[in-house]
DNA sequence: ACCTGAACACCGTTCAAGT
DNA sequence: ACCTGAACACCGTTCAAGT
């Protein structure tokens, strides 16, 4: 209750970042709809930029947490896609250019990422993913899924309905070739016997 | 001759971009860079946005050419990675979210992805690549090395140094694996025999 | 400690006017 | 057809002042 003014500019600024994307998102909105005058942010942030800071960190940080709690690869994979192609505007600005590094963000993204790891390794011992560094092939998985995103996002990638892919297909594209190049592919495991 | 004017703020506008950011590039530095006003521009481009646009579709047009010369598709996808690294805002710039779809950039979009499934067919029929639909294929590649850009450029991909994958090296880990469940392998042939 | 109202500098855009 | 200068609305930020 201490500070429940910045948790509603945090709340205003989100629903404006829906409403109407990044420009949408001005400090002069922000405190009205929460209730205060234009600039009574600065007495909770530092500026615009750490306000949005804030709002990406809340929301990498809720992310996160549903990587902890899924259960198989492909369920976080898709969850990613699902999250950034529903929300959009948070996507971006999660990911977007900032100027000065959050440390609450960054450790939002480490904790994801630790999330993701584990699984990584799980799956490589069941051989169902080729061996070699985890956190290598986290990134391979995870670049592959934000990739996907975000061409989709920019009407980059296949724009015609023909070879109609859409990023959770090519999650699960990427998912095969490496199920095909694991250890516990009968015909992997004739190449390269234990 | 007859609009030199038009390219003037388009070079104007890059030069800014490349040195600030997009919040450097402001219609009144761009004119008085280009030797005119600050609302010359408004003769030229519908507005900003339309000037933004015609920067990204120049810079997508010589990256389409740049693949459109390339021989091999390892070194495609690396020039676009390491393009995205030496020209971040330009990167961002054209693949960011834009109000009004630019034909002219859409063109130069489907140009490059017609490039770079030429070489993906080229490669299968070498079987150096798994069969199966090539643009899917090429989708797949050029979202992977799209993400590694883009969460490396965010400070998302192995912050320490610890397991330091390079977009570069996502790149080559993909071909990799996919060069495994190619019907080029020896092992995959036996499970897939033609 | 938290908030307000006025003020400043800056920017995108429009408009009347010039050649 | 292309350009200029003034003007308008809007925004981020600062400041003096209030409780």
């Amino acid at each position: 209750m201490a500070s429940s003014t910045r948790d509603a500019l945090v709340d205003a600024a989100v629903q404006l970042l829906d409403e109407g994307g990044p420009e949408a998102v001005t400090l002069r909105e922000v405190g009205h709809r929460a209730g205060v005058s234009h600039n009574a942010p600065y007495k909770h942030f530092t500026g615009k930029e750490a306000l949005l800071a804030a709002v990406a960190a809340r929301e990498l940080t809720r992310q996160g947490a549903a990587v902890a709690t899924a259960t198989t690869l492909r369920s976080v994979l898709h969850g990613y896609v699902d999250w950034a192609l529903a929300r959009p505007a948070r996507f971006r600005l999660v990911f977007g250019a900032w100027s000065t590094g959050s440390e609450e963000l960054a450790a939002a993204a480490e904790t994801a990422r630790a999330a993701l790891i584990a699984l990584v390794v799980e799956q490589q011992r069941a051989g169902r993913l080729p061996d070699g560094d985890p956190e290598r092939l986290a990134a391979l998985l995870q670049a592959l899924a934000h990739g996907a995103v975000a061409l989709t996002l920019a009407g980059h990638l296949s724009p015609g309905g023909k070879g109609h892919a859409s990023p959770g297909d090519l999650v699960d594209d990427l998912l095969g070739y490496l199920v095909t190049a694991a250890p516990g592919n009968p015909a992997i495991r004739q190449l390269f016997p234990a």
